[in-house]
DNA sequence: ATTTTGACCGTGC
DNA sequence: CGCACGGCCAAAA
């Protein structure tokens, strides 16, 4: 077989593709739903090579709702904005609900009702 | 095997 | 609100 990402990096490109259209997820709860909480960092450099436009990496952002980095951040605010998302500066708005940690049964315990 | 690097994170000032 | 610091982790050097 041919030499290809890591698990780790796959399973972070996965939890990226499943976060739904209009909400955002932050480096460290794709970090979790990927399976090592605490790498926060580490999901960020994954994301730095994000060759395939097929994968949603704007919708990852930085923790408090922060947009976070990207190669052109410009073109990540407009991404989001094109999926309904608004700001204030630098902040999300809305993060609070928009935020997406991976609403199933499993993950839902986790964050507290709005 | 060891060191350096970064699209991070929380805390403190 | 902004900035420095230390801690974290996986990938690349």
């Amino acid at each position: 077989m041919l030499a290809g990402p890591t698990t780790f990096a796959r399973r972070v490109v996965a939890v990226t593709r499943s976060i739904p259209r209009g909400r955002v997820a932050t480096y460290g709860d794709v970090a979790v739903l990927a399976g090592r909480p605490g790498a926060a960092r580490a999901v960020g450099n994954i994301m730095a090579h994000c060759e395939d436009p097929t994968i949603p990496c704007h919708r990852v952002i930085a923790a408090g709702g922060d947009l976070g980095g990207y190669t052109d951040l410009v073109r990540k605010k407009q991404q989001l904005a094109a999926e309904g998302v608004t700001f204030s500066g630098r902040r999300i708005r809305q993060f609070r609900e928009l935020r997406w940690t991976g609403d199933t049964p499993a993950t839902l315990r986790r964050r507290r009702p709005v």
